[in-house]
DNA sequence: AGGTTGACCGATCGAGCGTTCGACCCACCC
DNA sequence: GGGTGGGTCGAACGCTCGATCGGTCAACCT
């Protein structure tokens, strides 16, 4: 009232919001093919047709779940790593705040791993160009850990920067079910990664080299 | 002609064979959901009813893919592992025959790992049920890594587990459009997981309890 | 009061889906 | 020749889906 009209304004996106969650979970439960937008009407509570009046398509939908789950990762994990020198640390931040975002929008995050072949002609560009983006970050901090390490390249940085992410995003599965919470997660999943990646004499001992 | 009758049944078996590829690279393309068995038919150049005389339905076509792939690598897998005695060498052998069968048979891979959820009822138990015996066997291998090499634990057996399966099944998007070798590629994730798992222990403080 | 606009709905359309059914073809056996 | 059965097909059924369209109704503006 007093401002100019975000009153309306907030409404409209607080319920779009709800939207979005509610999409999010039955995609994540049913897959997005097998899910309707009948199935999204029936458990928010509006017709059919209402829902498009918040979104012009289903691909719309399935974007735009995918888009602000990825950015939001992306723009928090460059906040956190701003500042921070060491590569290590680095990557445990990346680990961390990856897995947490697991912990805390599974829904999103599993559409976000699962349905990005489900995604046509420019929605997917999108995706893909945010994808890289934050592939292409965490190959960075795998060079710069290399280098200042001093290690010899156990595998080719793309390939562990996929092996990474393969391994971080196996953990829906392992998470559902589980009770162990994401920072332990993380640390678990940050020391099995980095201690193979910076490698070590496979048929000597070395016991205790270093400590951080 | 000569022989009792599977000449007709070998015909059969054949046909039978070459569907399932064909589904099987359709499924891996657009996933089970939006591939229809109209495509199939058309692709395989066969009518669509004429599908029927050899599945029963459409989930039983995803099943058998499935079930084959699951069965053949777990097989293969048994026979190789046969007579060795060092879990390292364990280790090497279950990776390298994963990645090999990602490389040889992409599509099938592909579904597998695409497509558990899209299995229903009993179908689903089954495939469960082979899923949980080959990360049994996986986890029963690092079980005995980690005794014979004395390391401490890393991380969880089950978690360890998961992430390198995790690991392995990310390398579909690699493999495609790269022209690294299996074995190659097999190498460096087995290094990479094995350093990571052994650890080396940078204070050896034991994080975790132990793993049941 | 009249007009405009944002928010929402019921009814419906056209398309595509998995599956079924009855009919054909043809190689073989009596 | 007549029958039998494996293999194949065209046509259709019943259903669900994404999307559209005209309408309603309260809130606001003038």
């Amino acid at each position: 009232m007093a401002e100019h009209a975000p009153s309306l304004s907030a409404n409209h996106e607080e319920k779009l919001e709800r939207l979005l969650a509610t999409a999010a979970e039955i995609f994540a439960e049913k897959g997005y093919h097998h899910a309707s937008i009948r199935d999204l009407s029936r458990r928010a509570g509006v017709s059919l047709s209402g829902i498009y009046y918040y979104f012009s398509s289903k691909q719309e939908l399935l974007f735009m779940i995918q888009d602000r789950s990825l950015r939001t990762v992306l723009s928090e994990l460059k906040r956190k790593l701003a500042g921070i020198d060491h590569p290590e640390e680095k990557l445990r931040i990346l680990i961390q705040n990856h897995v947490g975002f697991f912990a805390q929008k599974m829904a999103a995050m599993r559409v976000l791993t699962h349905e990005y072949d489900a995604l046509e002609g420019g929605y997917r560009d999108k995706i893909r160009d945010l994808r890289l983006e934050y592939s292409n970050l965490c190959t960075e901090i795998l060079r710069e850990l290399r280098r200042s390490t001093g290690a010899g390249d156990v595998a080719p940085l793309n390939v562990a920067t996929s092996a990474l992410f393969g391994m971080m995003n196996s953990i829906h599965a392992r998470y559902q079910s589980g009770t162990v919470p994401a920072e332990r997660l993380a640390e678990h999943l940050y020391r099995l990664f980095l201690g193979g990646f910076i490698g070590h004499s496979p048929r000597s001992a070395s016991v205790g080299r270093r400590a951080d």
